[in-house]
DNA sequence: ATATACATCTCGAGA
DNA sequence: TCTCGAGGTGTATAT
């Protein structure tokens, strides 16, 4: 990785425009052609930057990046230099990231009944022609129910959830296919306009599912 | 801006449980209290990171990054520093961006036949209780068009401009209110919902727009 | 604080 | 290659 500390100018073409006035700032380049551009404020988010695959070319006072098969490029002209070093970082080993939708997805895979009461499972991923649906199952009374399962579920999981019942219920044996939204949380106007549709909302605690501790069923019981 | 190029292991919690094993990295912190983990490779997104507002706590072989107001920690382990620097950067000049959504709106809204033929503008940013529709329309026939502009539109912008037409219908002046969807670019799936939902999907060339070059209007005609 | 929508979103999986 | 969906999305704006 390269680090770079110069008064520098900016120019950005490709999907829109961009000019950022000449001031000091960090220029990285990654090893894999990645270039970014950061201030020493502004958070996450480089000011400007070219992911990878990358054409970089070096002249004295300026650095030209290209993407490869694109007609995209940035320019960094440089007005003065502060610092300029590289460092040798040898190998980043993958990160494992736990408490994703995936993991939810397989750990109410394993229970299906924490969706709804004496759910049993049919298919994970039932596929429709727009896309997959998360879980498919049977009730208690053996009609269908399709589950949409989401960490945080806000208004675009209802929709999406819709637009698959839209498309199941086209099959005259599906026609009767329940939708049921379970996350562990439910925004409250996805709360609503799940009701207005009549698609019934479950939260859902992820470490409860784990069995890393019990769910409290007779805590306000009787 | 501080650079520290050191191997360490990273371990943070808060939506989701994460851990780093030890490797050389570069962290970031920038003087807004943001902190951010780079491997020499990875393209644009940091392996970890901390948004402001931050609280930083730094021990001798451990920086810990708290979030305030948020139940959310980065843990930074120190094995060995390579190298800690510290660069004074000045303030930096806001970047001006060109070819955004609002260039596409504020060019349409000066042309909106381009988004049906005889369409008049009635007003940009037509406010609804869910949010303002882009462009409110009256098209050849005196009827109402509202219009949902995109640089490239998917299913969401479908969906978005669905959910401002059930509104808008509510008005009985408006009852028959029709929609468009305008972009430069309409993905398949978007164009498929949009026509089962009879919306009506329009492509337009940004530099067209902008009359850097004239639409080539009698190409193929006669 | 919540919702709402834009972003050069990025990134990975699947067809 | 393209499309689609998830993301610790981040970020700004209005309520």
């Amino acid at each position: 990785m390269r680090l770079l500390i110069a008064r520098c100018e900016v120019i950005y073409s490709g999907r829109l425009s961009t000019r950022l006035p000449e001031a000091v700032r960090l220029v990285m380049i990654k090893s894999d052609g990645s270039v970014l551009v950061h201030s020493d404020a502004g958070g996450y988010k480089p000011e400007n930057w070219m992911t990878p695959p990358t054409v970089i070319e070096e002249e004295p006072d300026r650095i030209v990046v290209r993407k490869r098969g694109a007609g995209e490029c940035l320019e960094i002209e440089i007005a003065e230099r502060f610092a300029d070093s590289g460092h040798d970082m040898g190998p980043a080993p993958s990160q494992h990231k736990d408490g994703l939708e995936r993991d939810l997805q397989e750990l109410l895979a394993e229970c299906p009944d924490r969706c709804g009461e004496g759910f049993r499972l049919v298919r994970r991923e039932w596929p429709t022609d727009i896309g997959p649906v998360d879980l498919m199952c049977r009730d208690g009374e053996d009609q269908w129910v399709a589950v949409e399962i989401k960490r945080i579920a806000g208004l675009e999981a209802v929709e999406q959830l819709t637009r698959y019942l839209e498309r199941i219920r086209q099959d005259p044996a599906l026609g009767s296919c329940r939708g049921v939204l379970v996350a562990t949380a439910i925004r409250p106007q996805a709360r609503t306009l799940a009701q207005a549709r009549g698609i019934a909302c479950v939260e859902v605690d992820l470490e409860v599912l784990r069995g890393e501790r019990e769910p409290d069923l007779t805590l306000f019981a009787a």
